[in-house]
DNA sequence: GCATCTGGGTTGGCAATTCAAACTCAGAGT
DNA sequence: ACTCTGAGTTTGAATTGCCAACCCAGATGC
C-alpha cells in the first residue's frame, strides 16, 4: 500500500498545520513563549490586525493551547492575559525547529537574530532528530513510513 | 532591552513561517519526503487546486528547497519531477516536530495515523530539544533569549 | 458625576487567495 | 490522424484575510 492511497489529511503534520498554518498563528505562539501576555502587548510588537489577532486567540483557546485569564495588579483595572498551557508549551519543539531551520538557511548577512539559552547552564537549544536506538537521523538518513490503525484509506474514485 | 523592543519580523521564526506559513506548503514538502515527485500525483493526493499547487512550487525551487528537475523514465517521454534540495532536507526535524505534536494532542480515538522509523535499525524516530552541555528540556525548563548582532531593533514611535 | 483615557475587542469594506473548471500544449500510443 | 496523458496556465466566482474605524466598560481626572 502506497503512501499516496492514505488520505493526506488524517496526517498528524497536517492536523498541526491545520492550527499553526497561517502567517500570525506561530507568531502569536512565539510572543506568548517569550512572555508576552496582555492583547495590547501582543498587536502592536506583531503589528497584527486587532482582529485578526482576537481570531487566532480565540482559536488556540478552542484548541486548547492557551489560556485566557482574568487577572489583576493593584491599582489597574481587572485585565485579561494569555497564557500557554501544558499542551501549548508542547509547541516548544516546533519553534526551535522553525527557529534552527531559519537560522541555517535564512538569516541575513549580520546572522541570527538571537539564540536561545538554557537558562540553567548557559548552554545553547537546538532540536535533534534521533531514533529510539539513540542514532542520530541527518538529511541523508533513510526513514519509512508504517501505517498505524489511525491510517485512512482514500475513497475510491 | 525587553524583548518586545525587537523587531518581530527580524527572527529565524518569522522567517521560516514566511516559507512554510500557509495551510498548503508544509504538506507539499511533506508529500515531497514522501517520495512524492509529479504534479498530478501531488495534486491528486493533496487535494490542493492545479494554479495554487503550480505557484507553491515555483516559490519553493525560488527559495532553494526543492529542485525541478527534468526526467525520463524509458518507454515514457520526458518529464518534470519535483525533488528536495540539501536545504529542503533540513525540514525533516520541522516536519518531525509538527508530527509529533499531532501525535501527542490532535490524533483522533484511533490514535495517530503513521510512524516514522530508522531504516536502518527499524526504531521510532522523533525529536528532541537538548541544550549543548546535553541536557534535556522540557514544557518547564527556563530559557533564555540573547540577542546577537542580527537583531534589529523597532523603530521608535 | 461628567468627560476622558486605555485596554480589549467587534463591524464593514476592500484586497488578496483559493477554488473548480476549462483551455493549452507537447509527446506517445494506436 | 486521432486520442490520451502529464503538466501546467487562464478565467471568473467565492471565500478568506486584512486594515481601519468604531464601540464598550472600567478606572481616572476634575
Amino acid at each position: 500500500m502506497a503512501w499516496t492511497d492514505y488520505d493526506s489529511s488524517t496526517c498528524s503534520i497536517a492536523r498541526t498545520a491545520e492550527v499553526l498554518g497561517d502567517r500570525w498563528t506561530v507568531l502569536v505562539v512565539r510572543d506568548l513563549f517569550n512572555g508576552v501576555r496582555r492583547f495590547d502587548a501582543l498587536q502592536s510588537h506583531l503589528g497584527i490586525a486587532r482582529d485578526v489577532l482576537a481570531k487566532r486567540l480565540k482559536l488556540l483557546v478552542d484548541e486548547g493551547l492557551v489560556e485566557r485569564r482574568d487577572y489583576k495588579a493593584e491599582g489597574e483595572r481587572a485585565r485579561q492575559e494569555y497564557v500557554l498551557t501544558e499542551a501549548g508549551r508542547d509547541l516548544r519543539t516546533v519553534l526551535v525547529a522553525l527557529m534552527d531551520f531559519g537560522d541555517k538557511h535564512r538569516a541575513g548577512a549580520d546572522g541570527p537574530p538571537v539564540a536561545l539559552h538554557h537558562r540553567e547552564c548557559g548552554e545553547a537549544i537546538h532540536v535533534h532528530l534521533t531514533c529510539d536506538a539513540g542514532h542520530t537521523i541527518d538529511t541523508t538518513t533513510r526513514a519509512e513510513l508504517i501505517p498505524l490503525p489511525g491510517a485512512r484509506l482514500l475513497a475510491q474514485a
